[in-house]
DNA sequence: ACTATATCCTGTATGC
DNA sequence: TGCATACAGGATATAG
């Protein structure tokens, strides 16, 4: 469950492990992963030989590899996508899905991807920013980032807040997991509406959400399995540090009431009972607490 | 124009 | 032991 510290993490690794190197070989071992590659899988591995890596770049969840021709390579994990880097007789996983060897013999770069819901592919003309990237909106770490801006446009939806956190068209990063910690730590019930929260209240939330990122990426991100890891092939140590997310029947590490796991959009909202409240019709939700 | 929902996908855990 | 079901949840197409 990759969010915005744990691509961060690989884009790192990434920096240190691709930049500068020149593509020799390109295998496609499962068609999925490539499918929103206009050519195809054939096109898609020849395509990329020859090409040079530039310095991989982020915005939110998605991840890009800039080529010095102006395209660039996009990456996006989606739900249990896993860079590796790894020498050419080491096995590869039943989950590895594509690999790039590399002119200079040294460690191939493997592209392994248990379900699928992650990709690469080529991008024509996306190495400043890519077409399929530009409808996400900036996230909390990026210089350009506009507080104002984007607590206007939350405040302006019609929908409850934990909806507007996750979409990547208002703030970029947030999944499930950054999602409840920062309503946890901003003391809000995920269906608050939007529109009731004040803005010193959307900022404090944004800051919440901030924070809980930035303390997972000094961590190394968060893994609860072997799903996620960094290009090494390890995990980050985040998930002892979460408050809400996976606590079901733990306590809450402010008030001791047991955490309660309830169904949202087709997964999990995991809250306090008694810090995160249900909004009642009518309140409206400022600060000043 | 905006919001909500169904869909994709596979490995693991759980219930009967 | 086996079979069925639930669950994990990114982004996006489509329905409302």
């Amino acid at each position: 469950m990759p969010e915005l510290p744990e691509v961060e993490v690989v884009r790192r690794g990434l920096v240190a492990a691709v930049s500068g190197r020149r593509i020799r070989h390109v295998s496609v071992l499962h068609p999925r992963p490539v499918r929103r590659h206009v050519g195809g899988p054939d096109d898609f591995a020849s395509g990329l030989v020859g090409r040079t890596f530039g310095e991989p770049k982020r915005r939110g969840k998605f991840l890009w590899l800039p080529f010095a021709d102006g395209d660039a390579l996009i990456a996006h994990l989606g739900m249990s996508g896993q860079f590796r880097l790894d020498a050419a007789a080491q096995p590869r996983p039943p989950q590895c899905r594509i690999v790039l060897a590399f002119a200079d013999d040294g460690p191939e770069l493997r592209f392994a991807d248990q379900r699928m819901f992650g990709g690469l592919w080529v991008s024509p003309g996306g190495a400043d920013l890519p077409v399929e990237v530009a409808h996400i909106a900036r996230d909390l770490f990026d210089p350009g980032f506009d507080l104002d801006a984007t607590v206007a446009d939350i405040r302006r939806r019609r929908s409850g807040i934990k909806r507007v956190l996750l979409n990547q068209e208002v703030v970029s990063g947030i999944g499930n997991i950054y999602a409840d910690e920062a309503l946890w730590r901003a003391r809000l019930h995920y269906d608050t509406p939007a529109e009731r929260l004040s803005r010193a209240r959307v900022v404090e939330l944004l800051d919440a959400a901030r924070e809980v990122m930035t303390d997972a990426l000094a961590a190394g991100g968060t893994s609860f399995d072997t799903l996620y890891v960094n290009v090494n092939g390890s995990s980050g140590y985040f998930e002892r540090s979460l408050a809400a997310y996976g606590r079901e029947d733990l306590p809450c590490l402010r008030c001791g009431r047991p955490i309660v796991r309830e169904p949202f959009m087709n997964r999990s909202s995991y809250r306090c009972p008694s810090c995160q409240r249900r909004p009642r019709a009518g309140v409206r939700y400022s600060s000043h607490l």
